[in-house]
DNA sequence: ACGTGTTACTGACACGTGTTAGTATACACC
DNA sequence: GGTGTATACTAACACGTGTCAGTAACACGT
């Protein structure tokens, strides 16, 4: 590999001082350089194909110019997998916009939590993104109390990082009255996983409050437990199945857990919608193609990684907006489960 | 933001130059510092959160520690987002694995081309891994001739540059093989994409080959093209049903067009597989959730993550493996509908 | 003729680290 | 007692850039 030029070797070439290579290649306002000169380093920079170097532009500015996205695996892994793609390619259009690289991190489950600190500590981004964060992390909230950028994805109830996540009791109760409408009276819930996560928490009381509106009770019998698999969901509706007065449709906050639950409908001999109505959560890319399509809460995984982004670019540059705790909204998206066409 | 401790801190608080800090940190081998300075100095940088500066360190090194994903989006975008997960985690645990971190960066349809290669000449990364690379790039060809580590995810014909992808004739003539074996012999074919994508080439080619070898004649009126998304599928399969003679078997070179064949034969109100058996290539993550559930032919995207990076690692550090051309084993998935369940 | 301001540049420092060449001391060997 | 060698460190350079302070030349108004 022959030796790549530096801003010494256009100045050379052009006859000027390494110092006015770089007032006209970074277009700097405000300084005199004839146009004859101008262009003569421009054309310098061409023949000899020069690039600055990326180390060198970070270490004397000290900005890298890069953020991070990190990515917690642990149990939800596969459920989270279905928004990668979404989240990523929102989240690194939002960062080319503003000149930004990203970083992919992925923490597995064998590594230690906060595996991702050095990346921040070592300077080797300029803020992250955390996405599934644990509440019990104190190298988290230390970074936050230093004023390091930081946005989350998820909630984490207590502490007010800053964070993007989608509006999850708005969006149950956009499911739930669906079905209120649909004329159901008797409406089960799955949960997406156990209560310990925040957004089974809202998600389930979302639930709860579009009953409430409709003034019928809130029946905990009805309500059983997935854990983001569709095993989960098959147990959960086999549960549900099992008692005296059957709902005649149910939520399940989670398309993953609704396609098991799906599944032990048919084991059964029933069918969605007409023996039972369902609608899901999530739109994940399968929810289109089941049979039944599944009805379900889109969720917006390009929206959710432009926003944290660009909230996060904001917060790097000093331009913080008053409102540091993003809600998107989501959009019911009614296909064939929830027996809206059959009537 | 309190300032960042250096090693000039570090070497201060222990009483020993900046030089032994670096020396003892890194665990620089043969030389010679007692163990009290020793843990004199790990006790500092303990005390002061010392973390080395990584953009100091990438310049003096002349090493970055990173490799770039260069993600190519077009027409086949939704397509190349199944894989993306899988892919991205084998890339990164391998990265990992080798002390390398990953940059990702999509180049969107509308930037140019070669919007990539400031990360290479920029010294913004070591080494690129570049998927769904074009042949008509020069800018490709010029840094591999120059030295750059590349690999590429998919393959150029022509060029010798290194790459990892799958065995698309074999994953083929698996599938028709295993046709074949379930008795069918006017079996059809419909392509992933046109014949201008290397892999539909190889994919037809299996296909051909293992008629061949069961000595049935390849007929081209039993081909068609199908363009990455369920419509182009559809169509294929509406004119495959319009044969005097209809195929008993379809070979169906992509799932998202299985997706749209199998649509159609629900339209006609023809079953799968009883009245036509169907088998797909790429084992996206809804294949299993069809109805029928979809057989096909696993695409090993963590492998293939995995594969790349593993080879750009060692290229950067000059370990070249005496080949450079990874081709990886597909795997048949026999579920529904092929029919080999039902008889 | 003289001060003032503008134009068009340049010299030198700083960013924080890894590393090479070198120094001072202690110790062993004949 | 001199020579050689291992030990335990350090001073100084280099990486390639952005930028501040400074300078020389020249125009302009009085």
């Amino acid at each position: 590999m022959p030796d790549r030029p530096t801003s010494r070797d256009v100045a050379r070439l052009a006859r000027v001082s390494r110092t006015t290579v770089s007032l006209v290649l970074n277009n700097v306002p405000d300084v005199h350089i004839s146009p004859e000169t101008r262009q003569r380093v421009l054309e310098a920079a061409r023949q000899l194909n020069y690039y600055p170097d990326a180390s060198a532009r970070r270490l004397v500015s000290g900005k890298t110019s890069t953020i991070a996205l990190v990515w917690h695996r642990g149990p939800d892994q596969m459920y989270r997998d279905a928004f990668l793609p979404g989240l990523l390619q929102g989240a690194t259009r939002a960062a080319r916009r503003y000149g930004y690289y990203i970083l992919f991190r992925p923490i597995e489950p064998d590594e230690p939590d906060d595996a991702w600190v050095e990346l921040a500590r070592g300077r080797h981004t300029d803020g992250l993104i955390l996405s599934g964060p644990r509440s019990d992390d104190t190298a988290l909230l230390d970074l936050h109390r230093e004023g390091f950028p930081l946005v989350l994805h998820g909630q984490l109830p207590g502490a007010d990082i800053p964070s993007v996540d989608v509006d999850n009791e708005q969006g149950a109760m956009t499911a739930v009255r669906h079905l209120l409408a649909l004329g159901h009276r008797r409406i089960g819930m799955i949960t997406n996983a156990p209560l310990a996560y925040t957004a089974s928490r809202q998600r389930l009381e979302g639930y709860r409050r579009a009953l409430e509106e409709a003034g019928l009770p809130f029946d905990a019998d009805r309500v059983r437990y997935g854990n983001f698999d569709e095993e989960s969901g098959r147990q959960a509706m086999e549960s549900l199945l099992s008692l005296e007065e059957r709902p005649t449709a149910v939520f399940i906050a989670s398309d993953m857990v609704a396609i098991g639950a799906l599944r032990a409908l048919r084991e059964h001999g029933l069918r969605a919608p007409e023996d039972m109505a369902i609608v899901g959560f999530d739109d994940i890319a399968t929810a289109r193609y089941l049979t039944p399509a599944l009805t379900t809460v889109h969720v917006p995984a390009f929206g959710l990684g432009w926003g944290a982004a660009e909230l996060l670019i904001r917060i790097i540059e000093g331009d913080l907006p008053n409102e540091t705790q993003v809600r998107l909204e989501t959009q019911l998206v009614v296909r064939e489960s929830c027996g809206a066409h059959v009537r």
